[in-house]
DNA sequence: CAGTAACCGGACAAAGATATCCTATTTTGT
DNA sequence: ACAAAATAGGATATCTTTGTCCGGTTACTG
């Protein structure tokens, strides 16, 4: 339902999202996210130029977010590399149809939007939040760089 | 967020369920929904091996449903060339987790289930059926066959 | 039984998404 | 200035999805 790129998206940004003051360099975030690291480096290119993270190059540089958790959604990140794509038009190419989508169309839509809406609901904060009751998302303290 | 192949199955039971009784040719189907005709076959040969139509060959041969539209699900018909697939393990590989989702894969989950049940719970009939106001999904009548 | 209508299915082609490699370029520290 | 640390980004490889082609098989009709 959404791709691989998004997925990886999503894991670097809660990752950076720990401890957002500190930047974090690309073997470092993909040893922890399990991004492979040549594609990493597309990923993060794609959430820089979004402007959701910054990247500095040379040493002590990194890769740190630009927004503050509480204000990024899944659905921001999500968009930034991959975005989700609603039916607008009638798929069929019938331009008669105009706005108006045919009740298949009009069904699949809404259920994308109510993904849509799910996403934009949820804050990377909400997700870092959580009760969290059975150590999740690996990308906390469990596989923090042990260099730090 | 589905594909193109099931968009396709989904276009085409739906131009079946109109006068179910009656075999279509392919070129039929294919002119109708706009299923480029040499991918119809594959297609349908995907919701044949699932059940849900049945073809003949031979002369007055083609393709009928098996099934009655109020008993077919748009689930069913997605399930049957591309499932949804649901995040039942946590994507990093982390044994650790076993069945239990981290939240951000948990949110994500949540999503695709909510869509899963909307599709369980929309039949074709339904589909068929809606009060279709505006000239909808245009493999109704308009666009049948001229032939017969 | 011959001809024709129709689907079957394997092989192949094209396009897009995913993944890798390698050489810049930028920044910092000495 | 120089060396080292770090990302940038173009070129390329691989895999999956989508799309095409074509000879083979089945079934009806006369």
């Amino acid at each position: 339902m959404i791709s691989q790129t998004a997925e990886y998206a999503l894991r670097v940004i809660a990752y950076l999202s720990n401890q957002p003051e500190e930047p974090r360099t690309t073997p470092q975030i993909a040893e922890t996210t399990h991004v492979p690291l040549p594609y990493l480096s597309k990923v993060i290119q794609s959430l820089s130029r979004a402007g959701l993270v910054h990247s500095r190059r040379g040493l002590h540089g990194g890769i740190t977010l630009v927004k503050q958790p509480e204000s990024l959604s899944v659905y921001d990140v999500i968009q930034a590399v991959d975005p989700l794509r609603r039916i607008t038009t009638c798929p069929l190419g019938l331009e008669a149809h105009g706005t108006n989508l045919c009740p298949l169309h009009r069904r699949l839509d809404d259920a994308f939007l109510h993904v849509e809406q799910a996403f934009r609901q949820s804050t990377i904060a909400d997700l870092l939040g959580e009760p969290t009751e059975s150590v999740p998302f690996d990308l906390s303290p469990l596989h923090a760089p042990k260099d730090s």
